[in-house]
DNA sequence: CACAAAACCCAGTATCGCTTGGTTTTGTGT
DNA sequence: ACACAAAACCAAGCGATACTGGGTTTTGTG
């Protein structure tokens, strides 16, 4: 998952009315960074809802009060992580350049790698609480991206014989396949892929 | 996920003895069978083994008997099926050329490429059943892309300015990657992305 | 044809996500 | 200051499900 903003979303609230009172906002948040925590220590399905609200000092029942179910949890959270990378790039577009080191910065943490990579690919079925959410979010990187290729191919810095989309989309699927590598074998060096494939976008020397 | 070949794996075999007698080992394969289609239409989750055992005709416990559990159904099934596409193909290795069709192959299946990626992903987790399964099959995938690879650059198809091992990687990143975007919009062509990521390679023309 | 192993099933158990129907706490308008 | 509405919280339990233990029946074989 090429983890960075998508400001696209108000919030993927529950259904109830959560979160107005001050120390139901503090324990939402508490809940977002806790779930944060167990999900990427267990994975989707090894996290129990139990487990999240005796670490957050609540009873089950009261996390449902917050959302609407684990799934919206999850989301929740997701959207979370998205909106505070949102807030710590001041919003500004990924530069190309940038990518490897985005890779790098993953590398740093397993376990919401892992937890974007299958719950990206969860949400995949039709029907699916999160599936808008990862369909709007990679709608806007390949357009976000398609764009940053076209200044870079009016500079001179792109090859011009593939479109910007063509090429925003095998960088966008590099990160996401190159990452599951990497889980498999940390060998596997992320920023050295994303740094390849942006070679071979170059323009040809000679 | 690249679905092709991998004999390496005699099979996940569970922990129990069956499918010595006759009508074990149809059962065995009549049970992959249904799994296949519940797991593709269903997903993981949603998919129950009460379901798989009716429509198989034997009760839940006996599904017991030939699998030691939901996960181990899954990898079976996986395993499965790259059997059946080793045997089917030959075993002959893939040819680079062969990969956008390849790509067009699993777009006339989206369930069961949809599980595939949400299992492959799954398997990440340190400890999970599957892991080794997923692990060795990219290794090999992997080792199997660099020769093509390797083979082409001395021919003087491929540009010989990246290692036959990042290429592949790269090859292989795309082909996951492209299928998650696919599943969110079929509007992408998977085949074109492998196309445009193959011509990335060749070498400069002039 | 005896007998061992495989195939099969009944009747559970434990767990988990989630709901219902409340009580207690918190903030606010007058 | 206090009434009152809404939010925060919880006890108890429901239904579904993956999985087990302890059997019986069926199948193949020496």
């Amino acid at each position: 998952m090429l983890r960075l903003q998508a400001t696209l979303y108000t919030r993927p609230m529950s259904g109830k009315a959560p979160g107005t009172y001050a120390k139901g906002i503090e324990r939402r948040r508490d809940l977002l960074r806790i779930a944060a925590d167990v999900f990427a220590a267990e994975g989707f399905e090894g996290t129990t809802l139990k487990l999240v609200a005796e670490r957050a000092g609540i009873k089950e029942a009261t996390l449902f009060h917050y959302f609407s179910g684990k799934q919206d949890l999850l989301t929740a959270v997701l959207a979370d992580r998205d909106e505070q990378n949102t807030v710590r790039s001041g919003g500004a577009a990924i530069a190309l350049a940038d990518l490897p080191g985005i890779a790098e910065r993953n590398e740093q943490h397993p376990g919401l790698t892992a937890l974007f990579a299958v719950a990206s690919a969860t949400a995949t079925r039709p029907g699916h609480a999160a599936r808008d959410y990862f369909r709007d979010r990679y709608a806007w990187l390949v357009e976000k991206t398609a764009v940053n290729i076209a200044d870079a191919q009016a500079r001179g810095e792109i090859r011009a014989d593939i479109s910007p989309e063509d090429a925003a989309r095998i960088i966008i699927g590099v990160f996401d396949g190159i990452q599951l590598q990497w889980l498999y074998d940390p060998v596997v060096s992320m920023p050295g892929a994303l740094a390849g494939v942006l070679r071979l976008l170059e323009p040809q020397s000679p």
